[in-house]
DNA sequence: TTGACATATGAACAGATGGTCATATGTTAA
DNA sequence: TTAACATATGACCATCTGTTCATATGTCAA
């Protein structure tokens, strides 16, 4: 390939890094959750029921977008347990399954404001 | 557009969720921090800068891909203030910027051992 | 200056992804 | 059962994104 001649520059320090990569099942994981902060459309649902239970419909005009989309983008949330639901007759609540993402969040924001 | 009849079903636990979502910068700042760790490549990236500081050829051997395709993505990790770089001689030393990152990989594994 | 090496970058392509639209599912009231 | 409503889902499309390949840039030694 295109490697650099010394097949490594590091040696010792290239072993240490290895041992601190996650294996590749807890690495899909992880990845599988910023993802799923990653985009400003998931990121508004997922704040705004940071502060209380909310209905799809509701979430549709919290975060400006239709219902549809929504609905979708609920799925992806749900199916990363980052978010339960309850049906209540004709009408589903979302809320957060748990605190890990808010606090996520929350030291992101720190990250940015400095 | 396809909004449920009653324009919104419960108005005021919208209004304050709305105050709940971070202003559109805002949310964009913290949507790329999220972006730029939920690619498996990147990640292993900055898992491995986590240790210690590495050349570019390092990352190559230590994520397993090219060297471009590392150099590709330091790219988007320095623009994003994530990794910062120094050059000596030939080589290019790449860091973490700051331990923020560090954290938000602990707490997102956190997340994902429960 | 020239050659060798480490890294960076641009173009291009393949695969992933978010939204829309149409339709299906589940629930209630009549 | 039927109609109305809230939500879910599948197909499709336009856009975005990560990698590869070729080439450019920057640095050092000779």
């Amino acid at each position: 390939m295109d490697r650099c001649q010394e097949k490594v520059l590091h040696q010792t320090q290239v072993e240490q890094a290895i041992k601190n990569i996650p294996d590749s099942v807890t690495l899909q994981s992880i990845t599988d959750i910023f993802k799923a902060l990653s985009e400003p459309s998931r990121l508004k649902i997922v704040t705004a029921l940071a502060t209380c239970e909310l209905c799809v419909c509701d979430l549709a005009a919290v975060s400006g977008s239709s219902e549809s989309a929504v609905s979708h983008q609920l799925r992806i949330l749900r199916n990363l347990k980052i978010v339960r639901y309850r049906r209540e007759g004709k009408i589903v609540f979302y809320r957060l399954d748990d605190d890990h993402v808010k606090s996520l969040i929350s030291q992101s924001i720190q990250h940015v404001q400095e």
